[in-house]
DNA sequence: TCCTTGACGGAGA
DNA sequence: ATCTCCGCCAAGG
């Protein structure tokens, strides 16, 4: 597989975000060097095994929304597990402002 | 090989 | 703030 390297590298920086900070898709290929590859860090996220111990719901999508149907199971998993880190949403939305992850190593 | 489908993002209107 | 449209990459049909 081609790809293995770019997940691998998306992994690594999603295991750098900081308890009580997200990032965004787009944020995390940056970080790995991958600019533009924020659809293939979705796709990654994705085809996490369920008991990972990636911090994966600390990636939302750049409006700070959670990329899941409001109703649907994966949106609750990951509200759940924002909210208990003291992420709250307003509206539906994380606020970036504060919540941004600055990429800095922790 | 072509087409479609996503846990995306940015520019316009 | 909301909605399209378009560009992106990778996987699967």
């Amino acid at each position: 597989m081609a790809n293995q390297e770019h997940q691998q590298r998306f992994w690594q920086v999603v295991a750098q975000i900081p308890y009580g900070k997200v990032a965004s898709y787009g944020q995390v290929a940056e970080l790995a060097g991958l600019p533009g590859l924020a659809r293939a860090v979705g796709r990654t996220m994705s085809r996490l095994p369920k008991d990972t111990s990636l911090p994966w719901h600390r990636v939302i999508n750049a409006q700070g929304r959670i990329s899941f149907p409001i109703d649907s199971d994966g949106y609750k998993r990951q509200r759940e597990r924002l909210e208990a880190e003291g992420i709250s949403l307003i509206n539906g939305r994380v606020q970036m402002k504060h919540y941004r992850w600055d990429g800095l190593a922790e």
